[in-house]
DNA sequence: ATATCCACCTGGCGGC
DNA sequence: TGCCGCCAGGTGGATA
């Protein structure tokens, strides 16, 4: 997937198609994703999208009775289409509009999800998440508070949807890089100027691959299909036995927590 | 509470 | 060509 560039990319390619436009029907075609899809979705039916939003990775389809939530998990994407365009391998649900238009779901691994949250409640996916990385509140100072209880890897802990939401393997990677931070660092051991750092380049990594239209790596494409461009831009992910842009060192590598991990032992300290 | 590990899936790639 | 093992953008949940 999809992380919250390409998340971002994919809410602002469809909602200027949906957003006050009547659904008139949802087809399942596929029962189960990462969760079995709750019959409640057909609420969705005879609505109007209000609002299309994002919370971390997920996308929200919002209507006056109740908010749909997509979530793409590592080879999900969205697709809007002429109504009764002929289905893909993995389409696994499309939203039908009034207008003749469908928005599909195609998701190979099936790790995605469509649920859905009556506007009284707050799915308890939705509970729990930390602060959005491009907001305020997402600050060097409130890092630090958050590290302070925290003996794992900084990768971990900003990998971690309870600090912040929306930083991946990509991005984790490419953040650690520019903030020229070791990402074995124990999460706790940093400074506030290392939290000031780290937040600073969180912030810009993301907002130059939303710029870019994300990234792609194998099969994450935008809602016209297109790829995205960032993929040109990354410092080290991806650049497993290849040498530092910055120094020329060889790279290092490892798993965290089993995701694979690429740093240079040079500039990051 | 925190930390670790597993599970859920398909597809693409390199190696033999 | 084919089969095998390994790898991949996520993350909730079970376990210690």
């Amino acid at each position: 997937m999809p992380e919250l560039p390409e998340v971002e990319t994919t809410r602002c390619g469809i909602a200027p198609h949906i957003i006050h436009k009547s659904i008139q029907k949802i087809i399942i075609y596929t029962k189960k994703l990462r969760w079995p899809i709750p019959t409640t979705v057909y609420q969705l039916e005879k609505q109007v999208v209000s609002n299309v939003g994002r919370r971390g990775k997920y996308i929200l389809i919002e209507t006056s009775v109740g908010t749909a939530i997509l979530h793409l998990g590592m080879s999900g994407y969205l697709q809007l289409l002429p109504k009764g365009t002929p289905l893909k391998k993995h389409d696994h649900v499309e939203i039908i509009f009034s207008n003749d238009i469908c928005l599909r779901l195609n998701d190979a691994r099936r790790f995605g999800a469509f649920l859905w949250q009556n506007n009284s409640t707050i799915h308890s996916l939705l509970k729990g998440l930390g602060p959005e990385p491009l907001t305020a509140v997402f600050s060097a100072a409130y890092l630090l508070q958050k590290l302070q209880t925290k003996n794992r890897a900084i990768k971990l802990v900003i990998m971690d949807n309870a600090v912040v939401v929306g930083v991946g393997n990509i991005y984790a990677n490419e953040a650690l890089f520019l903030a020229g931070i070791n990402p074995n660092r124990i999460a706790k051991s940093l400074s506030l100027k290392e939290c000031k750092n780290l937040v600073h380049a969180i912030k810009k990594v993301l907002q130059k691959a939303i710029k870019a239209g994300g990234t792609t790596l194998k099969d994450f494409q935008n809602i016209e299909g297109k790829p995205g461009y960032f993929q040109q831009s990354l410092k080290v992910y991806g650049r497993i036995n290849s040498t530092c842009v910055k120094c020329g060192n060889c790279l290092s590598s490892n798993r965290i927590g089993q995701r694979l991990t690429v740093w240079c032992e040079i500039c990051q300290l």
